[in-house]
DNA sequence: ACCCTGATTAGACATAACGCTAAATAGCGT
DNA sequence: ACGCTATTTAGCGTTATGTCTAATCAGGGT
């Protein structure tokens, strides 16, 4: 888990374009899948590696479930990246 | 191509350990091996990924072959990264 | 020309990723 | 309890990934 899982969930263009959406703020399920050609149940996969990966939070509001960027995650890709290509150590 | 082969390639552990071990320097791919387990044809399968991800340039010296880092590309990983979190658009 | 060393390509195999449709689940409202 | 809506899980086929061993290619030296 970790950082790996975290480079693989960034690793599909669908799932970082999920992660763009999500940067404008919270949104469900659904309105996700709206911005996407693929089938709800393809995308209920790519969002559970985002979830898995920890790159996003859910919450359950009645019916629908709601996805949140999580940034933190992020900062520590960003982080690991910045490592490869630093001068220090 | 472009950003998702780079991000493809960034998504396995050894392929990050390979970036990281260039950016000390140049080294040849026999060099390169002997920091893992793999088998070498396995490791030639990584280079090539890496190679095609334009993360790493190729340099013939005699009968070896010598991978350097791309820093550039990485730059444009992070910059996507960058896009992912800020504020601004 | 031959051989040695360094590296890649070919072939095989197992596992995982990705897409779909159809079925199951979870919560709300009546 | 029933039905409605939102989402996920199951099952399936196809394609890609990751690993190996064995074979091939490229360059240099004798």
């Amino acid at each position: 888990m970790g950082i790996n899982a975290v480079f693989e969930a960034l690793s599909h263009p669908a799932r970082r374009k999920v992660l763009a959406l999500l940067k404008q703020g919270p949104m469900t399920a659904g309105e996700l899948a709206e911005h996407f050609a693929f089938s709800k149940p393809t995308l209920s996969v790519h969002f559970n590696k985002l979830k898995e990966a920890e790159l996003v939070a859910v919450e359950r509001r009645g019916t629908s479930i709601v996805y949140h960027l999580n940034t933190s995650i992020l900062e520590g890709a960003l982080a690991s990246l910045l490592r490869l290509k630093e001068n220090d150590e």
